[in-house]
Formats: structure tokens, C-alpha cells, sequence
DNA sequence: TCCAAATGTAAGCATTGATTACACGGAGTG
DNA sequence: CACTCCGTGTAATCAATGCTTACATTTGGA
């Protein structure tokens, strides 16, 4: 290294990195720098190496933080996790004084807005083959959203909202569809919405707010 | 190796494999072992050394079929989609006297059939990022099988069995529906369903026909 | 019969995930 | 201020893996 080992940059926060010894908050850079390469070179492309280059630190750095790559990747999607739980619960907090049916309609579209606006997140989060989903907190919080989606159906029922039917399956298919929907969109699979006359969260929106109709009352 | 270099094994072609010098068959026995491999160790423990040491063929032998390890796991995605048109070709011919609605329908559940029927093909084939999606044949035939969803729910508007509405809305959401499901049944995200009363192909079925039912006139 | 193409083997290189021993620096304590 | 502890990053290294290259063997056809 060109660099002697009396940085004395020890008070000099600001300005450029003065490449100080310890990063400062390495592990929120890795998860960063893992998403930006998600983006620019593709999941496939991510190495532990190449994270820690981007990042400007030694390739075993990471190490102290993550023991495996996969725990780097898991660490993507319980940050991914946290997003989209946070935009679920703004959705249902505007959502308050509303019927079972709106609020499960406000979830959907929640989710919807975190998927199209985090689309790497919900690509690492849904591609199970490079995260450990069961060996985290992953598997508990998913399955805490189906939960509460599966509950507001049966309020829905309660309540009278719904077309006779069993409530278990409804919630089983708004939650196929949606999940589908993101997927495709990640996928390319939209014909010609991607291009740009429509914008693909309202589209997908509408997709949702007919599959609430068939289901309503 | 303990076995002589003049093996004199030409035309013993039956009994258990005398371990000649030429496979006969390896690009086969290298996509099944691959299935196999991923089935009971998972996904991402596929490894070319993995593979060609199940079919008992030295560690460079699976690169004169497969130039990559992608090419490998694309070309057991190429299968798939072979088994996938099977099925859907199959429901079709089946269904060849009826309505564009219940074609539609019986090419849904072709689509179900296979994929809860090959699990791991399903999975490989949803999974980009371990196979080569765009630079194969995978894209297009994906691309021309929906084209005839499309086409089918253009003729059924026109023949006046559908709910008012955009066709093509109904199309991709009885794809993402799809899709959906089965990526749920694979990422064991069905609740309760994959234990014993209920079978999941059925259940899956029923919700696609509730799907069918929303939509028609 | 003989040659050429196809196919498998053997050996090795480069990359990468992961481990281990060591170096550095910051925070608390006296 | 001096000292120590411990969290954090570095350096060196190993093992596994993807992939390449040179060679060996078999097969099929002229």
C-alpha cells in the first residue's frame, strides 16, 4: 500500500474518505454496495470480493460481519424486509377508519409501492436459492404479513364484505397474484409497460383493485 | 485406476455399467443427475464437479456438453420447457372442441399440472439467476405461450364470454396468478395445505377456476 | 484398414468463499 | 496522561470450484 500506517486522520470526518483504519460503519456500507451491485452487474455477479473492492476495504473484511456470503445476501433481504414492512404499516396507518376489505387493499397496494420502488430488495428477497430464508428472521415475518392479510379477510367475511367463498383461498390468491405481478415485473415479463405511456405500479394497481372487486360483495 | 486400458468391453452394452470409456449417453444422465442433485441437496449446492462425479465421469467431462455451468442449468430449464409445451400441447388437444374460456382454462391447468408435477424443473426454470434466460430459446417459447393466453382471452372477449373489461388485464392476471402459486407451492408458503387431507394441485385448480369465474360474463 | 471426429481424462490455472494470525485504534479506567 | 482491552480491519493462506488445455480412447465412415 502506498498509504504509511500514521494515518492521523483521526478527527478529519468529513471530506473524502481519508481511509481511516476502521471503516466507521462497515457493515451498512457492505449491504449498500451489495445492492448498487445487485443493480449494475447482476445477482449473479455478486462476490464477497467484489463487495469489499467497492467498498474499499481487504476481501476478508466482510467476514467480520457477515460469515458467509449468504449471510451478506440474507442481511439484503431482512434490510428489505424491514422496508417493506415499514411501508405496509404507513399503508395501514392511512388506512385506519376503514372497512376489513379497504385495509386489506391498502396492504396490497403497500406492498406494491415497495416492490416497484425497491425492485433489487424484492428480487434478493424472492430468489430463495442465494439467501438462507428459513435460518432467519425471514420465514417468522413473512409468514406474520400472511397472517395478518389471512385475518383481515376473515374480518372482511365477518363483516359481511365478501362474496360468498372460502375467505382462505381469497387470501391465498391476492397473495399468489401479487406476488406474481412483482415477479413478472422483475422479470420483464410486462409486454409494453416497461416502456413508458403507463407507469407499471398503476397498472398493476389496477390489476389488484379488479381481483378486490371480484372478491367484494 | 484399477482398471486396465484395454477395457475389451465394446459390446457388453447391458448388465450394470461397465464403466466404458464413452458414456454413450452423458448429456442426458448429466441433466437428470443435475434434477436429482438439486432435489435432494437444493439449489444452490449444484456444482459441475458434483454433477459429473454422481455420473461417475471425471471433472471436465460435463464441459464438452455444457460450456458453463449455467449452460448446464439452462439446458435442464430447456427441458422443462420441453415437458411444460407436453403438457400444455396435451390439455389443448383435450380440450379442442370447447369455448376460448375453457381452452384458457385447461391450458391454466396444463400449466399447473407440470409445474407441481416437475417441482425442481419449476424451480429452475423461475429462478434467473442460475440460468441464462435471455441468450436461449427459453425466452421465446416463454414469450410465444403467452401470446396464446393472450390470443384465447382476445377470443373469448369476442365471442362475448367475458366480464366487461381489458382482456389483456385478465390475461396477466391469470398469469401472475399462476405463477404465483406455484412459486408459493415450491417456497412451502402454502399454510397448510402440503400436509395430507388436501391435495395442493386441486386446491391450486380450485382457485384458478374462481379466477375463470370472476372473469366471465 | 485407416483416419478423423467425437468424447472422456488428466493436469492445471484463476477466482472465490472461508479461516487464521496479526495489526491497528478507540473507549474506558486508573 | 498512560495503560489495557476488545472490536475491527489486514495479510496470508487453504480448499473448492469454474473453466481451459493437452492428451488418450473410442467410434464411425471413407
Amino acid at each position: 500500500m502506498s498509504r504509511p500506517s500514521t494515518p492521523a486522520a483521526k478527527a478529519s470526518v468529513g471530506g473524502p474518505p481519508g481511509r481511516r483504519y476502521h471503516h466507521g460503519n462497515l457493515r451498512q456500507a457492505l449491504l449498500e454496495a451489495t445492492v448498487q451491485l445487485i443493480e449494475t452487474q447482476g445477482l449473479d455477479q455478486v462476490s464477497v470480493r467484489a463487495v469489499a473492492k467497492m467498498v474499499g476495504v481487504s476481501p476478508g473484511a466482510p467476514f467480520r460481519h457477515f460469515p458467509t456470503r449468504t449471510a451478506l445476501l440474507t442481511a439484503v433481504a431482512e434490510q428489505a424486509m424491514d422496508r417493506l414492512r415499514e411501508e405496509i404499516d404507513k399503508a395501514l396507518a392511512a388506512a385506519a377508519g376503514e372497512n376489513a376489505l379497504m385495509r386489506y387493499r391498502a396492504l396490497g397496494i403497500g406492498f406494491f409501492t415497495w416492490a416497484f420502488g425497491n425492485p433489487v430488495h424484492f428480487q434478493v428477497i424472492s430468489t430463495r436459492a442465494v439467501i438462507d430464508f428459513e435460518g432467519s428472521s425471514l420465514r417468522a415475518r413473512n409468514d406474520e404479513i400472511r397472517a395478518v392479510m389471512a385475518d383481515m379477510m376473515r374480518d372482511a367475511q365477518a363483516a359481511g364484505l365478501l362474496r360468498r367463498g372460502d375467505p382462505v383461498r381469497y387470501a391465498v390468491a391476492g397473495r399468489a397474484l401479487g406476488y406474481g405481478l412483482a415477479r413478472m415485473y422483475i422479470d420483464g415479463q410486462f409486454p409494453s409497460w416497461d416502456v413508458e405511456d403507463l407507469n407499471p405500479l398503476q397498472e398493476v394497481i389496477g390489476i389488484f383493485d379488479q381481483f378486490i372487486a371480484s372478491i367484494a360483495a
